[in-house]
DNA sequence: CGTCCACGTCTAC
DNA sequence: TAGACCTGGACGG
């Protein structure tokens, strides 16, 4: 469940799940778990959760006893306990009967009834974490989407940080100013301003004010009348802002859709997939970041796209053959994993056109060549930009976002793509 | 069977 | 700037 938005969502669920439940007894962490042991026990209380950027905040709140000296014989908690979690790949929050207890939960909180039910945060990989009597992380950053201004100011007034050296897609992992951003959402904005990925931070955020500019201009629609659907009033909208601004409200439209957010291995994921324009979409690029961490883009990986010549691969590649069939996995087979420090894959645009439409095929991941499909004689990118389209019924922020661009450069580029084989 | 990949931090050379 | 930390799903042989 991991970026801001799956994270706030998470609190949203523990809100709307414990309203009224009465918790009782100890915290209990699993047998496995070497995150710290909470230290909490009531005979009476109530959960409420919050969230900021990645981190989520449960406030334990013990109910009021009319014997408040018997209490704290037994050792019992009389004040509020917080609770801060990191989710890291795989945590969230389930509200279950015991005997539903979903695998790898890993802490839990029992109601306070027969049978009782449990709130448990669950962690399949172990990569979240929680910290009793925690605080928000002090070198995180604003939350990108409830503490936008702050978050804002954060940013431009520490441009002179050197880790604005970095390139933006990597810079917008940083938590410290970007506290919320995860892969997908990164992808997901730069995309949508065009912006390619591997371009200096510096370059792209300086120039941007403390305050938006934007956020009280009104009219962020403007109505076209389509000549062609002639009775039709076609709206056509650019992206809005700038990339502090899409920042925030990005993350936003994954909170509004009121889906559980990236999770595909739940029913509802399918408009989420849907609402994603770039990241894991059939026919994007991909490469790895200097951290390791895939990129999804469009176009121009721009300047200080790793070069990945200096990778014990790329050598090999280059040194031994020119045989184009060559490939990752065949050199991961034969190398083994032991002798190789660490793949890097490398997808990119070549020069001729031959080669172009041979990497191109390198490029579509395994699981878009599954969903490759014509759609009306169209490539799926296209279909799917229609499918978005055609959205109906939506809240009014996503009804915004709907009717947003033309076809964009990217998709004549797949078509002529598509057509010279 | 094996390899690769995944929504994120952390800390140790 | 590598790895370490984990489980499990997809896919290949």
């Amino acid at each position: 469940m991991p970026e801001g938005p799956e994270l706030h969502l998470g609190s949203l669920y523990v809100n709307k799940m414990c309203a009224g439940v009465v918790f009782t007894g100890p915290v209990r962490k699993s047998e496995v778990s070497k995150s710290p042991d909470v230290p909490f026990t009531c005979e009476a209380y109530r959960i409420t959760a919050s969230s900021r950027g990645k981190e989520v905040k449960l406030r334990l709140t013990p109910m009021k006893s009319d014997d408040s000296k018997q209490r704290s014989k037994a050792g019992q908690a009389d004040q509020t306990m917080d609770v801060v979690f990191r989710f890291g790949m795989s945590g969230y929050f389930r509200f279950t009967s015991e005997d539903e207890l979903p695998k790898h939960s890993h802490l839990c909180f029992y109601s306070k009834e027969t049978p009782c039910r449990v709130l448990s945060f669950v962690d399949t990989r172990r990569f979240g974490s929680w910290q009793a009597n925690g605080t928000w992380q002090p070198d995180r950053g604003p939350c990108i989407m409830f503490e936008y201004e702050s978050f804002r100011k954060n940013v431009v007034t520490h441009l002179s940080d050197r880790a604005f050296d970095r390139p933006i897609c990597e810079v917008l992992l940083n938590q410290k100013y970007f506290n919320g951003i995860g892969n997908y959402l990164r992808a997901e904005i730069l995309f949508r301003l065009n912006i390619p990925p591997f371009v200096p931070a510096r370059s792209v955020l300086e120039g941007l004010e403390s305050e938006d500019l934007c956020e009280n201009e009104k009219p962020l629609k403007t109505e076209i009348k389509d000549e062609k659907t002639s009775d039709r009033v076609k709206t056509v909208k650019e992206e809005t802002g700038d990339l502090l601004r899409l920042c925030h409200t990005v993350p936003l439209e994954v909170v509004n859709q009121g889906g559980k957010g990236y999770d595909p291995k739940k029913e509802d994921y399918s408009e989420f997939k849907a609402w994603l324009q770039c990241y894991y979409v059939d026919g994007m690029k991909s490469l790895r970041d200097h951290n390791g961490r895939t990129m999804w883009f469009n176009g121009d990986p721009g300047p200080m796209a790793p070069k990945d010549l200096k990778s014990p691969k790329a050598k090999q590649r280059a040194k031994k053959t020119e045989d184009h069939d060559y490939t990752d996995k065949k050199k991961g087979a034969k190398g083994g994993s032991k002798s190789t420090p660490k793949k890097k894959v490398v997808k990119q645009e070549t020069k001729t056109a031959k080669k172009e439409i041979e990497k191109s095929e390198e490029m579509v991941s395994p699981q878009k060549k599954r969903d490759q499909l014509l759609v009306g004689g169209r490539p799926a990118v296209q279909s799917q930009l229609q499918v978005q389209r055609s959205g109906v019924g939506e809240l009014p922020d996503r009804a915004a976002n709907e009717e947003k661009r033309e076809a964009p450069l990217y998709c004549v580029y797949v078509f002529i793509l598509w057509n010279s084989f």
